[in-house]
DNA sequence: TCGAACCCTGACATCAATGTGAAGGTCAAG
DNA sequence: CTTGACCTTCACATTGATGTCAGGGTTCGA
């Protein structure tokens, strides 16, 4: 499929798919006349780096961590040992990151859930 | 305590601070000679602030999730309805975020775990 | 009293992720 | 064959989180 078909499919607009090519994120073949030609299986992945970006992953990070992310075969042997250290680190960052997220979830619910009962308790005469 | 300090034990600087408090983030108090002034529960409260937007939220977000976080009694009367809409809303984002990000933790773990296995297991001749 | 080390405000710089627009090629339908 | 809806590249604008610098006040110890 060609880029506007893709970009509509997967949420996001054409300039940023050609971002995301230029990042390294994505490399569409090119058909006779110059137009990117996009296969069936992209879109996921576009939603999949639109996740990342949107919790705060970088495009560096992601690029970085992809390859891993692509169910299927893994091309394990052709990680270097520099790579390897860098996935190692997002590992750590990742799991960091996601439990400062799953902490602040839990504090919203539970303000939330708060604030639901007190909605069903009327509020003591005289309470600030 | 005065800016420097908090900057050097929550781990920003001055400006980013600064920059907080524009947001809304921090309301230190000022001294005399217009100093601002913080007081010792701040520098968790900043530590806080950095991680979520580490995580890739706002300071929008933050300003609004922020108040839930703070341990201990909740405000729970101050809140409207617009408030809480936005907070339901958040916590939604925070739970799929969650969600995401734990998935390509998983999958990155998965993906070093193939790796030192194989790295183990010497490789059969004529493999790719 | 002078200098160092703070603090203030305000402005401009930077980086990444995006938007937007110009100038032009391709293609299908009328 | 023209028009409209695509596509291309290139370039500049914007937004959010930061850094940095300039011009100027405060405080404290030598």
């Amino acid at each position: 499929m060609r880029i506007g078909e893709l970009a509509d499919r997967a949420g996001a607009s054409p300039r940023l798919l050609r971002y995301y090519e230029e990042q390294g994120l994505l490399k569409p073949g090119r058909s006779a006349n110059g137009y990117r030609e996009y296969d069936e299986a992209l879109v996921e992945r576009v939603r999949q780096i639109r996740s990342l970006l949107d919790s705060g992953l970088s495009t560096r990070t992601i690029r970085e961590v992809l390859p891993c992310l692509t169910s299927g075969q893994y091309h394990v042997r052709g990680a270097t040992p520099e790579t390897l250290a860098a996935l190692e680190h997002e590992h750590r960052q990742l799991a960091e990151r996601v439990e400062c997220l799953s902490r602040s979830r839990d504090a919203v619910a539970a303000y939330l859930r708060a604030v639901h009962e007190l909605r069903e308790t009327p509020v003591p005469a005289g309470a600030c």
